[in-house]
DNA sequence: AAGTGGTCTAGACCACCTT
DNA sequence: AGGTGGTCTAGACCACTTC
């Protein structure tokens, strides 16, 4: 009924967390495995259920641990794509390029669900930087392997592409790009703005998030030879699933 | 002592959660406004104490909500510094540049607390990189109005910077890539790895960060003219504190 | 002094997964 | 059938902030 008498420095369900923390970080966990249950860490520790369940919350959210329901705790893989982001100037190019974390793209392929196409007034932050007030949308999601690892938005300045293969489902042979180039504005500049953040709940559910997971927002706009902006795409990335790299010259 | 005999769709909990966040998001509760307590929510939906707790954990682990003790429960804002990945490709070159995200900062200078510069032996992937067991470390942190917003630490192949200026507090006029520059191996191109997740334990401390902020995770090569790779600098950032800006050509 | 969030106990019913 | 995590109740003591 009463606790010890001298609250000890750290909680309880901290200290826990901390014991299992230092057993996934240290490989002592590996990926999959199964991590003591409520029920165990209650036996073990002589607490209360919700204490223990604390304990567990805390490595969740951290992203460390996945809850499976009506089985068990989990230790979380990490086993990322790579994403380039200026592949021109990619390490090929002075070779030696070394790699820091591991990455398994080879191979497997996007697979493209929930294609939509239409033509919106532009929210503001669009409409600015397009400098136009009607928009034509390209969303999408791209998964790899069955498992869904972005979801993507594109924007266009309505008049430039009006009536044009840009707004077809099927956009040909080099893609929306390509399009873009028959008409006189092939991308030639890009900026991508980037940030981290918690997801949103339908973020979550579209992405199917376990919790702990951040997401990376890229808002990458593309521009024509002579300045004039011709593309923004908004993309939501699973933080899990993705090592982004950039290459650039001094 | 029993609850409804059908349980709603979704938690109570969740849908206190929501309707909050709609709150948040939509802005009808602003930067620094203080959301209802505990107290308030159990009053208001006749729910249990840790009924209510959860609520509001939802919103703090979304990194939507701040709590404080004592006091109450906030809405968290986003003030972003930001990073220029590329600078000399970046948008002045070809101008009409517009961000889509707001930061400031202008004017704010960073300081530089815990230095600390060691010799040490390579862990695995900075040895593999450098291609050196032995290295120099630079560790540094980073703040803005007083605030720590990065964590960043250098590791140059002993052999390379042993006895230069390198090695040493005061690194002289342009820093560490002048004095690499001397050695005859000024830093030309750069690779920056980047991922993102949610912080450890350590990293929470010493950036100060609330519950449901991730942090970025760059890993920046700097290779020289012949592609002999000169440092590994690894940061965190706070990613609430920050927009990351890569500009590049196609 | 009063109110707030932080930690903890000891129960309960449920949906779900494994066996 | 039994174990697991998910939700919820009704209390308790505490440290801290605000007034």
């Amino acid at each position: 009924m009463q606790q010890s008498p001298v609250p000890p420095e750290t909680p309880i369900y901290r200290r826990i967390a901390d014991r299992l923390r230092e057993a996934i970080l240290s490989g002592e966990l590996r990926d999959g495995d199964r991590l003591p249950g409520e029920n165990a860490l209650m036996a073990q520790h002589g607490i209360a259920r919700a204490t223990a369940r604390q304990a567990l919350s805390v490595l969740i959210n951290e992203g460390l641990a996945v809850p499976k329901r009506g089985s068990g705790v989990y230790v979380r893989q990490f086993r990322p794509l790579r994403r380039h982001g200026s592949r021109r100037l990619s390490q090929e190019r002075w070779g030696r390029g070394q790699a820091i974390w591991d990455s398994d793209t080879r191979g497997r392929p996007y697979t493209v669900d929930d294609m939509q196409i239409a033509r919106e007034e532009a929210e503001e932050e669009i409409a600015r930087v397009l400098d136009s007030a009607e928009v034509w949308v390209r969303r999408r999601r791209y998964s790899v392997d069955g498992r869904p690892v972005q979801m993507s938005v594109s924007y266009f300045p309505a008049a430039l592409v009006e009536g044009t293969a840009v707004v077809r489902e099927d956009t040909g042979p080099g893609g929306v790009y390509a399009r873009l180039g028959d008409l006189g504005h092939a991308p030639a500049h890009f900026t991508e703005e980037l940030r981290a953040r918690m997801p949103h709940p339908h973020e979550t559910v579209l992405l199917d998030l376990p919790a702990g997971t951040p997401v990376i927002v890229i808002m990458r706009t593309a521009y024509s030879a002579n300045g004039i902006p011709v593309e923004v795409n908004e993309m939501i990335l699973d933080s899990a699933s993705y090592v982004l790299q950039y290459d650039f010259d001094a």
